[in-house]
RNA sequence: GGGGUCGUAGCUCAGUUGGUUAGAGCGCAGCACUGAUAAUGCUGAGGUCGAAAGUUCGAAUCUUUCCGAUCCCA
């Protein structure tokens, strides 16, 4: 019978399947398929078609485009791209907006470079502030097309044309208003800010440049233990204490001394009548001293004492010189009281601040003292420090001076040894909601979970005050205005600056310098307000992005566009201290909302040593050499399925390269399998022969279930912000469709056995055709390109379709079985078994034998025999119930249920149930009884659920055990059993040579053999296995092909059958 | 120096509330299949779960300390 003939008849209008080549271009079909979804507006029609759906609110990390986009870019595009792109299918409205954080330093070192200039002062005076800032605008804009290029080109739907720049005057003005908010509510101040600080330079220098190789040196400095006189002390807390002790090395900052911080919970003890940390008694005051009292740091709290210098004059309301509580203090050096002063030392300021602690500056930008200290004006402090401490001991006041020598940061510029120095900042009060900011934390779904009680929380609980503004030229302008008397006016907008000014200003640009130039009479005094020269911190720009992305609230129609909170955000876990957090604070510090509901922080990309990427290592991978080899879908699919996104991943080439064979390439090659024989059939999929579902054979039935499993799965995955386990689903049904099902199912497909019913066929071809379909469709957020070609082809969708329109797939509970699961794990795992007997027993699986046992845990799902047996190449396969002779059971605790029953002497009960025949027991237990075992004396009576009956043993079969699954292999092989396993190889043969003469599998031949008398007797099989119309026995024409059958020789003559 | 995360097979990584046989892929060795074929599959070797102590009847899993890696901060 020809193929032809059993051909599926076509349904009209039905188109039928094109084979599918099963090597694939990735590259090439990414390419395409990213041009038919700009050509047909694919992402946008997948919005646009949900206008009405509920909102999924993604916000996007704006990132800083003043660099090239690296593959740890990548990495979290593709995060971000994978839920908004589910969230869609899932039929959702997920708008999702491009976003650029233009603004900072980083632009401006890089300009800085091209211009071949170094500082402020280079800036303001070689180029000027105006072409500087337009330069700086410039240079974002350079990089931004390549990172859209990256963008598109791995599939991440984002909107680019309707991108938010944080430089945009809507954008900054929004910035302006919510600053408003927060300085109307009091929470924006100005303070000192202690920083690093050159005074040769007269500049501060960032922790960037801290960090550079060199800048720490060791320097010897004197050092100073100081003595602080009490006053009106409570003799019935401090004994006969007359002075606190501190030590400091750096003793010029002792003018400015405000106060002295303890640690309320260290012990303090009196000796000698000086005070110090009990710990620290003898290496202050002598092995000697005697301590004469001690008490906790605590009820020092508020003791006054005499300050070391009064050159600095007391302000009314200053309340200074007495003992703060201050939890960094330890008794590791010193003398446990630390001597604060807050213009010179961050901690001394919060600390100060805290406890309402006065400020005093006494030296200038220059690093000298000013005239404020008479005696010690125009001095380098650092030089001073031996002066200071003449000083103090000439009153008395000097315990003891020592050299000491520690590291100290410099210059990079000029190696001058750096102060810190207090230089007027703004501040928001971010320690105010901290509280607040800790509860809403508590909402947070954070992944990895630990984020949200540790890095996260931790940071939170140790919450300072966020220095807002930077001396710097390229970022949003402090919208602060102040006049000669110090009146000073927060405004919102550039409406709200023109009618201060008098003059329409809404279009002035509103950066540096243009920003600048605007003035206004004080709304209190009438004297000239100006603009306060700083801008603000970037992470600002960043965490105001939700109102600002819209321009809210000054742009028409802003209130109606806003979004929030977002339900989703993912960046690197680099952002916990800056994006997650300005995000919560900005918006804490406004509304007292969190901006975002779930978030998902991503470990970072490294490289295959585990080495950070950086461009000094050399050792960075661009995008581009992946994405222009392997494909954009390889990429991905690598990302999702290699572990954890929040651990770091290592990469290199070779791992992409096994992500992609391992799945991509299985799922292509199933495809183009399907592809194959959908085409040669005409297969339709809406051929009503096809049976039902639930009709269909147990193979189908059972892939079915693993699908319906798979997709819940995913779904689940995905839900719950864990992609690993959705890839894992993923990767495990390709997995059992490609080796087990397609496999098991080859010859359904093939139709070419005259008897078969057409249903079977169709059964397994609309079977594996629903599995392609819908794992296109759980595929298409992870690789959305060869997911939306499958599913394309699958569907008989046009060009203008998409599966990224299509919607999530439904749970179908009622494929799902786990019992048909479970029968088919075991029947695999017996066929694993067997196959181990055959290779213990060097039995080749083309050597039919005759009959395997299996043997079952009690209880056990039973397996598919049939499939067993095949796959063995046994003629039958036995569930052997009397084990006696040959195994044996080993009877195991179960010691979930056990342990709580029996405690400890549970560890003794596997040795007297040795005592036991496991037989007898399996049957006892098979008849639903108990048994009685001794253990310890003591008589315990155990169920059937109490054990864990395992085979152990062997035979004289070829036994293989896995736990409580034995296979024993019967290895007796009679002439019969040899004949057959020759006839295999003589039909193996046959079709080598088909092959190696070129006829396609489809065509039929004429069969001729010469040779081994037996075979006669399997001629039907061998001419269907073949494909033989004709077969005869004897001497064929012209030259055959010999072939040696375990010793006899065989010659064998094929031709094609032409006319058919 | 402080804090976070991580240490599981030669390599890259999974491991669901603690349960007595710790898994996968790659690599390696052997074999099979030959109608998905320069493809594929199977079988096997390989682990004192970084170290030590503790909690527990029982620890890769919980606690502490140490060692190492890495990130953030100073």
């Amino acid at each position: 019978m020809g193929n032809l003939s059993l051909r599926d008849t076509p349904c009209e209008g039905v188109p039928l399947f094109a084979a599918v080549p099963p090597e694939v271009d990735l590259v090439a079909l990414e390419e395409a398929e990213l041009r038919r979804w700009n050509e047909h507006g694919i992402f946008q029609a997948s919005i646009a078609q949900r206008a009405d759906a509920p909102q999924w609110v993604f916000y996007e990390g704006p990132p800083s485009a003043n660099g090239r986009p690296g593959l740890h870019h990548v990495w979290a595009r593709s995060y971000k791209d994978l839920l908004c792109r589910f969230q869609t299918m899932r039929g959702h409205r997920v708008e999702r907006r491009a976003g650029w954080d233009t603004h900072g330093l980083p632009v401006e070192v890089q300009v800085e470079k091209a211009l071949g200039i170094s500082g402020k002062q280079d800036i303001e005076e070689k180029i000027g502030i105006a072409e500087f800032t337009r330069r700086c605008k410039e240079s974002v804009l350079d990089h931004v097309e390549e990172w859209r290029a990256v963008t598109e080109r791995i599939g991440y739907w984002v909107d680019l044309d309707d991108a938010y720049w944080t430089f945009d005057p809507a954008y900054i003005e929004s910035v302006w208003w919510q600053l408003q908010q927060m300085f109307n509510k009091g929470l924006l101040y100005e303070d000192l800010k202690v920083i690093p600080y050159c005074p040769r330079c007269g500049t501060a220098l960032s922790s960037h440049e801290l960090g550079q190789p060199g800048v720490y040196t060791d320097e010897t400095e004197e050092s100073a233990y100081v003595l602080l006189p009490l006053v009106d002390a409570d003799r019935a807390i401090v004994g006969d204490a007359t002075a606190l002790v501190v030590w400091t090395t750096t003793p010029w900052t002792l003018l400015s001394n405000a106060g002295a911080a303890v640690n309320p919970t260290v012990t303090y003890a009196v000796a000698n009548g000086l005070i110090v940390a009990e710990a620290l008694v003898a290496s202050v005051l002598g092995e000697d001293a005697v301590i004469t009292t001690t008490m906790l740091g605590a009820d020092l709290v508020g003791l006054r004492y005499e300050r070391p210098f009064d050159d600095l004059p007391v302000e009314p309301g200053m309340d200074g010189w007495r003992v703060v509580p201050a939890d960094y203090v330890t008794t590791e050096d010193g003398t446990g009281i630390v001597h604060q002063s807050p213009a010179f030392g961050e901690i001394d300021r919060v600390v100060a601040r805290a406890h309402g602690l006065p400020t005093f500056n006494p030296v200038g930008p220059d690093g000298c003292f000013t005239d404020a200290v008479s005696w010690l004006a125009g001095q380098e402090v650092r030089a001073a420090n031996s002066a200071i401490n003449d000083a103090l001991a000439a009153k008395g006041r000097l315990l003891r001076r020592m050299d000491y020598t520690h590291a100290l940061p410099h210059c990079w510029r000029c190696t001058t040894t750096l102060i810190y120095w207090g230089k007027p900042s703004w501040y928001l009060a971010t320690s105010t909601v901290k509280d607040q900011m800790l509860a809403l934390n508590e909402t947070i779904d954070w992944h990895p979970a630990s984020i949200q009680h540790g890095r996260f929380g931790d940071w939170l609980a140790n919450n300072v005050d966020w220095a807002l503004s930077r001396d710097r030229y390229w970022g949003t302008p402090l919208p602060i205005w102040r006049c000669e008397d110090g009146h000073v006016t927060c405004i919102g907008s550039r409406a709200e600056l023109s009618t201060l000014a008098g003059r329409d200003v809404s279009s002035v640009d509103p950066h540096r310098p243009a920003i600048d130039e605007v003035t206004f009479p004080c709304p209190t005094c009438a004297a000239t307000a100006t603009r306060v020269a700083p801008v603000i911190d970037v992470w600002f720009d960043s965490g105001a992005m939700p109102l600002a992305q819209v321009g809210y609230p000054h742009v028409a129609g802003s209130a109606a566009a806003l979004q929030y909170p977002a339900d989703y955000i993912s960046e690197a876990i680099d952002q916990t201290r800056g994006w997650f957090y300005s995000l919560l604070a900005v918006n804490t510090l406004l509304n007292g909302t969190t901006p975002y509901k779930h978030v998902m922080s991503l470990g970072h990309i490294v490289d295959a040593e585990g080495k950070k990427m950086s461009k000094s290592k050399g050792n960075v991978i661009d995008p581009w050499e992946i994405l222009s080899t392997r494909g954009a879908d390889a990429l991905r699919w690598w990302m999702f399925s290699q572990g954890s996104p929040w651990a770091s991943s290592r990469v290199s080439f070779e791992v992409i390269d096994n992500a992609l064979r391992m799945t991509m390439l299985t799922w292509w090659n199933t495809f183009s399998f399907f592809t194959t024989y959908a085409s040669l059939n005409g297969f339709s999929s809406e051929d009503p022969r096809i049976p039902a579902e639930q009709d269909r054979p147990a193979l189908d039935r059972w892939i079915l279930s693993r699908l319906a499993t798979c997709v819940d799965a995913v779904t689940a995955g995905l839900e719950g912000y864990e992609p690993l386990g959705a890839a894992q689903a993923v990767q495990s049904l390709i997995d059992d469709v490609s080796n087990w099902y397609v496999r098991r199912s080859r010859r359904r497909f093939w139709r070419t056995e005259a008897g078969a019913p057409v249903e079977d066929s169709l059964a397994a071809q609309a079977t594996l055709h629903t599995v392609l379909v819908e794992l296109s469709l759980v595929m298409a957020p992870m690789t959305p390109f060869v997911a939306d070609v499958m599913w394309r082809a699958l569907t008989g969708a046009s060009a203008t379709e998409s599966v990224h329109l299509a919607s999530w797939p439904e749970a179908k509970p009622e494929r799902r079985s786990e019992a048909l699961e479970e029968q088919m794990a075991v029947t695999r795992r017996l066929t694993s078994l067997g196959r181990s007997s055959r290779n213990d027993a060097g039995v080749k699986v083309r050597q039919p034998l005759g009959r395997a046992l299996v043997f079952l845990a009690p209880g056990s799902a039973i397996p598919l025999f049939d499939v067993v047996a095949d796959e063995l190449n046994v003629d039958v396969v036995e569930l052997a119930e009397d084990l006696s002779s040959v195994l044996t059971y080993e009877l195991v605790p179960n010691f979930k249920r056990l342990g709580p029953r029996l405690g400890e002497s549970v560890q003794h009960l596997r040795g007297a149930l040795a005592a036991l025949d496991g037989a007898a027991v399996a049957a006892t237990f098979d008849a639903g009884g108990t048994v009685s075992v001794d253990l310890n004396g003591v008589a315990i009576e155990l169920t059937a659920e109490d054990l864990d009956l395992r085979m152990k043993g062997d035979a004289a079969f070829a036994v293989t055990r896995d736990g409580s699954e034995v296979v024993a292999l019967d290895l007796t092989i009679d002439d019969a059993l040899f004949e057959r396993g020759l006839v295999r190889d003589l039909i193996r043969h046959i079709q080598d040579l088909r092959k190696s003469s070129g006829f396609e599998v489809s065509d039929h031949i004429d069969l001729v053999l010469d040779g081994a008398a037996f075979l006669q007797a399997h001629g039907d099989l061998i001419a269907s296995e073949v494909l033989a119309d004709s077969l005869s026995h004897g001497a064929g024409t012209g030259s055959g092909t010999a072939i040696d059958l375990d010793g006899q020789e065989v010659t064998v003559w094929i031709s094609q059958v032409t006319g058919n």
